[in-house]
DNA sequence: CGAAACTAGTTCGCGGCACGAACTTACGCA
DNA sequence: TGCGTAAGTTCGTGCCGCGAACTAGTTTCG
């Protein structure tokens, strides 16, 4: 089926649209994007190196440095992995896990508002869709544990 | 209207998959994501550097360097206002119209295959209710003359 | 058992990105 | 004519992320 003009480029809009709310949101949390995305994986349960990576889309060292970033800021600890010495797993400070936790009510609370102009009908149906899209079984906090993206 | 728990932060991950496949489209065609949004604007007609900054969400500095990269790639070329000797409008050389209107038409074929395990009917109302959130009148390329985001 | 192959993660070098403050140059208006 | 404002750039800074190369540790195989 060959795609009308507009629907990849809206889409494209979109994604900036919310990425840009987003950023905001984050900034009230003093957190960068990247951070907030690093701490709404671990926030819950610590996760290895190698578990990250692929959730995040990110080589090594991108990871790597990001880790060094957030660590550098409190947020999360790097810990020995005890199966194997090599590896290390990432977990959340009892402050990344309230900034964490904060950041997501936030979300949840105040994102869906770009989309205030649609009726509740059309509003509901794209919660929908957009559960389809991803995939989405039960909403939980920041994808955690979800499939990485294609 | 209480947001359901999750659908903000789906809001999130879809368009973190929408930027990481805009990202891969932009990179087939040698581009940076900032360097598409900017030559995507200005591939159709010239724009003076105080109407892109809000379309693009840059403050000045930043947006200036972005047309400093872009155009030591050859993209894009700055001329002076006749107007107003202190401004000058970004204007796209012919390769950069050419690699512009190439993305252009790469994202509107292929990036609606995010979507492709939605029926025709659900993604056919997911072209609407994404259209109505955006507000599109027209399907115009990259957002050309679109309305800046909230 | 020991060497080779492989793995997990870090460091280095590099370049893209973006903002606040400060700056230069130009315009508009009283 | 001088002041206030505007348009854009430069500076300093920090975030971000990748390929190549590296270190340390694990696994495999003869």
């Amino acid at each position: 089926m060959t795609a009308t003009p507009g629907f990849g480029n809206n889409l494209v809009y979109l994604s900036v649209l919310i990425q840009r709310r987003f950023t905001q949101l984050c900034a009230e949390h003093d957190l960068t994007n990247a951070q907030a995305h690093l701490l709404c994986l671990v926030k819950d349960r610590p996760h290895g190196m190698s578990e990250l990576g692929p959730l995040l889309g990110l080589a090594k060292p991108g990871l790597s440095g990001l880790v060094d970033r957030t660590e550098r800021r409190g947020l999360v600890q790097r810990c020995s992995a005890e199966h194997d010495r090599r590896a290390c797993t990432v977990s959340s400070t009892p402050l990344g896990k309230e900034i964490g936790d904060a950041l997501y009510a936030d979300v949840a609370a105040r994102l869906p508002g770009i989309v205030d102009q649609l009726s509740p009908a059309d509003r509901r149906l794209l919660e929908e869709l957009v559960a389809a899209v991803i995939g989405a079984t039960a909403s939980d906090p920041c994808r955690a544990d979800g499939d990485p993206a294609p």
